[in-house]
DNA sequence: CATGAATGAGAGTTCATTCAT
DNA sequence: GATGAATGAACTCTCATTCAT
């Protein structure tokens, strides 16, 4: 059953995409994918063979492509709080596109299939955030940019508080100004100055 | 339109509650509540012409019923450290049920259905926690109990950061411990001793 | 989810009867049986929910209707052997007949389900026959009408042959000549005279 | 239409023939004959263009390297009883076997594409058998082994109920012990000793 | 008011068959 | 000759919704 043209994939992966980033993961069907793919009813099942299977996929390009989410932000003479704040803009960005996300799609996949611990792409992702944002705040506390107790503590903190905004975003809804809020709270608790 | 009979409705809203605890929001039918209720098809569409409808009622009593989480809380000679500690300790009860709660449920239905801002009852129970743990705060920083500079800036963090260990608990999964870590590091922003 | 109309229900019944017969077994769908009774594609699931069931109660209507086989060929006067010539006419009327009998439908489900001995319809009717054709046999050799030593076993014999004359119609395809040949040798080896 | 690979024809007919002995003949797709085989999907229908016409030719070459059923069972010395009895015993075996064989396919095949009488391979396997046995019963004569007043009679008569035997095994199921009921009555129809 | 049979749209899935490579 | 991706028809099954009783 060898994966066919992997371009054709590809292909479908990212239309799929779309259609997920438009409809969340529940509503979508085979037959939604099809049609945005214009590909016929069995072709598509010559590659996949549910929408929950698609979803996982895209998923993976999806953080094959992002995990450097960070490493963006990263230039040689950027500061630790330049980086985090870079961060947390692009966050924000994200955030507030609240269409054109995937973040809703996720949290419905998610909602249904919880895989065992170790397959949570979600979480491995949440986890290895933490840990960047520690690094990051532990460089800060150094250099004498951030002042923190707990760093470990503070970067789980902020990541909670954006799991916080982003699903306050798909549901009662948020502005620019709710999150520029939060962040420069975030960052007042870490002393950074000027915010 | 004649209401009909308003303990029958009110049977229907009970019960169409357990189905969506169980099952989430989209994923049911009308089928699964006529089912539940053991009434006639065409009975439920009498009282009801939609899931979304019936979702919304089953939010009504539920807010109806339980806007006083902190009442409860609230005894004579509580400082405002117990108060704050209590409700956070129900939170905690509240996250770590995963099931037996309409957290899912609401979080489906509000990704398909964003009502105009004044009739999001999310919005309206975030924003009204809000102002009581402002409230709280200020209390407590009258008190000498907390320290704090910005009252509504921790009161909207606390909530964020609730919010974010809420969608958590229903994706990636949190433990216990999460979730005591989490509590303490807000205790210890306000520097609410032994803590 | 109570039985519904029970005349629907026996007309469905009999409606897929003449499909059984048209098509066999397994040819035979749900839509094939939605559409000769003109209902509605889900008209059909509120009654039956697959070919097989529809079949096994086209089974047990038909038996209900003919286990009297014999009993329609016994008048008061009628000789063992009367009644044994009669009921053979009457399996070759069914063995010519080919087309308008379940026969081949009989055959293709208990190829695809053999159910438990009991359940086995089929079986209970070829026991049932032999059964009644020794006891018919024994009443002929007491009355000097017939002469034969094993009585049970020529009884299975005679099913056994008649059995072979059924799939031998459908498949290889018989003659009412054979059919006679078969009947006369029969009734030769009970030494019935002018045969 | 140049017959290609003729080997690799008789491989596909080789396998496809342990599917129709797995699956009978109607459940059994192109699909599932490619897999089988592991070749590609064109690629079969460069050979064959149908289930049907692949059975037929199962059954050709089955019929070619089996017509002499009977000329393994005949040494030099062998009386026409010992004969008959070993073709008996062949047949009780073969009628156990139940599954491993092509019984159910051949039945299901020919319920749906009964040929001119001349193409029915099922009917030409029939007849000869009939005179082989005919045959056997006339030499056992001779001899004085068999008693018998209407051979070919006879030997139709031993073909149906083997026939009956064989359509009851796949359907209503039967014991070794009804089969050797069955030979046993044969048997002393025909006055062979010590049975 | 209440019932529940009936309808029909629509989603999922599988395969025979073709055809460009 | 051979491959296997692609197509589209055909089936199964489930529900929202209506409506006669």
């Amino acid at each position: 059953m060898g994966e066919k043209s992997i371009q054709k994939r590809r292909y479908i992966l990212e239309t799929a995409r779309r259609v997920f980033v438009e409809k969340g993961f529940k509503r979508v069907t085979m037959k939604d994918i099809v049609e945005a793919c214009e590909i016929s009813r069995g072709g598509l099942y010559l590659y996949f063979e549910s929408t929950g299977q698609i979803f996982l996929e895209v998923l993976k390009l999806e953080s094959e492509e992002t995990d450097d989410v960070f490493s963006d932000s990263i230039t040689e003479d950027a500061t630790a709080a330049d980086i985090l704040i870079l961060f947390l803009q692009e966050q924000k960005k994200e955030l507030l596109r609240k269409k054109d996300t995937l973040t809703q799609a996720i949290y419905e996949y998610y909602f249904e299939n919880q895989p065992v611990r170790k397959d949570n792409i979600l979480r491995k992702q949440f986890d290895s955030a933490v840990k960047i944002i520690e690094k990051l705040i532990e460089t800060g506390v150094e250099n004498g940019e951030f002042y923190c107790e707990d760093c470990k503590g503070t970067a789980r903190n902020i990541m909670f508080v954006l799991e916080g905004l982003k699903i306050s975003a798909q549901t009662i809804g948020i502005t620019a100004d709710t999150v520029d809020r939060e962040i420069s709270y975030i960052l007042r608790s870490l002393d950074v100055e000027g915010v």
